[in-house]
DNA sequence: TGCTATTAAATAGCGCGCGATTTAATATCG
DNA sequence: CGATATTAAATCGCGCGCTATTTAATAGCA
């Protein structure tokens, strides 16, 4: 039975939008995963490292918003950076409720090491760019009007 | 500085592909969340009753191959289910390898509640049918180039 | 100044998702 | 038949992601 033939299409038509977006995500994390494993880092901690390298010594919430996520999820995975000697972790001076949030040499140095990893992902993707380019427009234009 | 103008552009064009799914994955589970609260479902639970609604009685690996989760993620998820009084889970006679998990009365009844959802979460997403059609055709093609 | 409100980060508890392993039942083959 | 291989589900351990709450520091204001 095609969707189009149903009275609630769009309601079964926008379930499959969601479905799409979930699964595709965790298609998408399982090659991430493979590829991280190397670096010893997972997906999150991969963009938070990301976010980092683009520009140093931000506090635990700028990356929050860099990444729509909040500190109870950061604060762990910043702990767990920290741990492999990654980063390190100190009260503002100017103000001591604000977390900086500081690579170390070998946090930097990692950087090398990570930038095989985008045209890995590439080629698991089989994608033209302006498929993906296409797609990442859409899904950001979906994640402004979920988020608004 | 606009992706065009380094020669990496490809590279970092993925990754923003990557993060687009990764974050638009992570606002639609909160517009579900906040949906299904008053079902008591969180997404994945309602993934499985929707399976579930759609055809009954399956067995857990026959459900993961439509939601392509394994059974460390199902089991523990279909006993919560079973817990609310959702569902039963049963050895199959005739193979005692596997469990085939069935509705009861009351997971079948939750269905009327829960079909006010879709329309919901497309009213929240703002967007045009056509949009979420093309959306999910990419996300698909996606998908099964990333599992393949 | 001193009081309250706000803000930043941390913490506790829960439910995924998964790699790795285990247990039990069925299938296969000599 | 019996030994081995395969399959289905469950289990274990870990890292998110989030709600709700807590702790501590700063801001705002009489």
């Amino acid at each position: 039975m095609n969707d189009h033939d149903t009275p609630d299409s769009l309601l079964k038509l926008d379930l499959q939008v969601c479905f799409a977006l979930y699964s595709t995500n965790l298609a998408m994390t399982k090659v991430y995963r493979r590829l991280l494993r190397e670096l010893g880092l997972t997906y999150p901690q991969y963009l938070v490292m990301m976010v980092l390298w683009e520009e140093d010594g931000q506090s635990v919430s700028e990356i929050g918003e860099r990444l729509f996520l909040d500190s109870a999820t950061l604060t762990p995975l910043l702990k767990r950076l920290e741990g492999m000697g990654l980063l390190s972790r100190r009260r503002a001076a100017d103000d001591e409720r604000r977390v900086r949030v500081r690579l170390t040499e070998q946090g930097r140095e990692l950087r090398i090491r990570a930038e095989a990893i985008p045209e890995a992902v590439a080629c698991a993707s089989q994608c033209q760019p302006e498929e993906l380019m296409a797609l990442k427009d859409q899904l950001h234009a979906l994640r402004r009007k979920l988020n608004g």
